[in-house]
DNA sequence: CCTCCTTGCTACGATTTAAGTAGCAGAAAC
DNA sequence: GTTTCTGCTACTTAAATCGTAGCAAGGAGG
């Protein structure tokens, strides 16, 4: 399926998960990834603009688009079984 | 987030799916997913096992783990979305 | 015992992807 | 016109994945 397998590419989810809040800019999304390499971050928020998930906007930086929103609550009910998940493992 | 960590790896995704609805041996696995290399599989399966998702069953072959189902099921609404999604792209 | 399958899995060179660091080009501030 | 901030590209090195071959163990049949 297609979205799982954009979402299966690395750091997709983290960068959906960095916008969560607030419109990051560029270096501050790098910033906020711990590091990730440009050029690896330009490439995923190329294919997550032109899957409608994120936009850049001039004075406010990359931003979620409505859809994006709506992926990342689609995420949430997940990340609330992945606390249960955690501690059956820890 | 592990959890995201975890999903975000390629093919962790793919191999939960392929598993949904019967157990699969590691041939059947490799298959299923189109052809994946051995040593990835094989080193997929290991964390997946390690993160209680899957099992290996003798006689049977992988099977998903109650929290392997349990995470499917989360997922499944986001395939629902997902439809609805792509169908604003296409 | 020997051979033939099937099993999960390992080895390894080739290719693809990401990391890490430097720096460019454009706009704005001063 | 120099400094600063921006998104982003270029480049080399490291890591992940691919693709193919084959090993080791176990069961079936002879």
């Amino acid at each position: 399926m297609a979205l799982l397998d954009l979402i299966g590419r690395r750091w997709v989810l983290r960068i959906l998960w960095e916008l969560r809040d607030e419109p990051l800019n560029f270096r501050e999304l790098q910033a906020a990834c711990g590091g990730i390499s440009p050029s690896v971050l330009n490439t995923r928020l190329a294919e997550m603009r032109e899957a409608l998930l994120v936009e850049l906007k001039a004075e406010e930086g990359y931003t979620l688009t409505k859809m994006g929103r709506e992926l990342l609550s689609q995420l949430t009910p997940l990340t609330v079984w992945s606390e249960k998940w955690a501690k059956t493992l820890g």
